[in-house]
Parts: C-alpha cells; sequence; structure tokens
DNA sequence: CACATAGGTTACCAAAAGGTAACTAATTGA
DNA sequence: TCAATTAGTTACCTTTTGGTAACCTATGTG
C-alpha cells in the first residue's frame, strides 16, 4: 500500500490510501523507538543480563525507565525475563528470537548514526 | 566505545564506558525515532512534496505536528524548506543528501515491521 | 459574494512521560 | 553490626507532548 494524490475534475486534491493511523515504519518506530528501548535491545545482543548489570550500563536511564522499558519489551515478546535464582534473588532478560530479529535495524542505526557523528 | 562490567576486588561491579547520555543507537532514534518524524522522512524519499499534500498523505498526523517535525528536521539539516513561488505562496520540503542517508535504516525498519505483521 | 486552497500560527487543555528519592525484603561480606 | 547487593516498587511532582479548533493572509473558482 503506497500513499499518493488523486485530484478530481473540480481540482481538489485527495489522498489515496494516507497513513490513517501508524503505517509500517510508525509501528516499528512504536515498537523499538521509545527512550532507551533501542538501547536495551543493544545491549541485549551477546546473551543475558541482569537487570543491575543493564542499569549500570545504560547510566543515564532510570531505574524505573529500565524497569518500565524491560516490562513493554516482554509484554510485546521481544525479552524474556528469568529467574535463575530465589534467595540471592537473580534475574535475567535476554532477547528472544523476535528480539534478535530487530538488531539488524538497530546495527544499521548504530553505522548511520556513528558515521555522521550524531 | 562498548560497556562492559568490571568487578573489583571487593566483588563490588561497575560499569565500563556506561552509556552515560545517549549512546550512538539512542542518538539516532531521537533524530528520527519522533512520532511522525520516520514516516515524514519516508513519504519524502521519491523528492519535494508541498505542505498540504504530505499532511494528507500522514492522515493520522495534525497539521501542527507535521509542522513541528518539518521545522524539526529542518534544523538538524534532514529536509530544506524551498519556497517555489510567493504570490499564491507555494513550497516543498525535500530531503538533504543526509536525510536520504537515513532512507536506509528506515527501509529496514519498514521491512522488519512488515515481515512481522506488527 | 461565498467558499476553497495554500501554508501555516495560536491558544487552550488533558494526558503522558519521566526524573528523584525513599522504601521494600532477603542475603552476603567486612 | 553496619553496609552493600539484588530486583524492583511507590509516591510525588514537573515537563513535555500532542490533540482540537480557531484564526491568519493571499489567491482562485463558481
Amino acid at each position: 500500500m503506497k500513499s499518493y494524490l488523486e485530484t478530481d475534475d473540480y481540482g481538489r486534491k485527495k489522498a489515496i490510501n494516507p497513513c490513517l493511523e501508524p503505517c509500517s515504519i510508525e509501528k516499528g518506530m512504536r515498537m523499538i523507538g521509545g527512550k532507551w528501548t533501542g538501547s536495551i535491545i543493544y545491549h541485549l545482543k551477546d546473551g543475558p543480563v541482569r537487570f543491575n548489570d543493564l542499569s549500570r550500563m545504560l547510566g543515564g536511564a532510570s531505574k524505573k525507565m529500565v524497569d518500565q522499558r524491560l516490562k513493554e519489551l516482554e509484554s510485546n515478546g521481544m525479552v524474556i525475563r528469568k529467574v535463575i535464582s530465589d534467595r540471592p534473588v537473580a534475574v535475567t532478560y535476554e532477547l528472544t528470537p523476535f528480539g534478535q530479529s530487530a538488531l539488524e535495524c538497530l546495527d544499521k542505526l548504530r553505522e548511520w548514526s556513528e558515521s555522521n557523528q550524531l
């Protein structure tokens, strides 16, 4: 579905297939474009990471942020939370295959970002 | 710069090179991850588009949104505004080379999004 | 004349986002 | 015993976001 414009007999323009609501780009962005979301996924790329370790790596993000984002990512199937021991409670977060599938986009983004010295 | 963890003699963990502030992924996202930003860039991919035409194509976004995003994109050098005629005022927006360079990421995102039926 | 188009700007308001800091309970280490 | 760690949770409060709708100047159309 591509959107384009049509002009009627009176010269009035009208969009055909407008993005009434989020098109695929928009939907994708809402999935991985939240504040710190991409960074979190990216930091999980090499395997499971524990909550506090993740927080430490994302020094600019508060625990609340990290927690919130992880919950979002879990609820949309990109991340799994695993309790690796109660009593000392220990938890890890890791990417699901779906989560891993997003790494390709993120890596492109990183490349683009770095090559433009953002 | 990669962030990783180090453990000292006392077993205390500390992050080396944490993302204190936006790492490249984060910065990239803040550049093209805003609401409708990606969609706008994407809709300019085939050449200049006029303001109202763009608004029409992004049916879900208000003029205020489109206006705001275009100004952001202009101010960071991804889009240029061109007045193609005063008296009937007519304006077009088009991607700069830098703006075009973002299309690669966005296309990856679109692919990912579509192949996962978001 | 009345209305539509172009390209916006403005004010108003409600909702969402996000930071800070305190607090939880259980456990381990000095 | 004091302090720190783990994984969060909670309350509070300020800022940002974003939607709506009205308004603007100028031109063109029926």
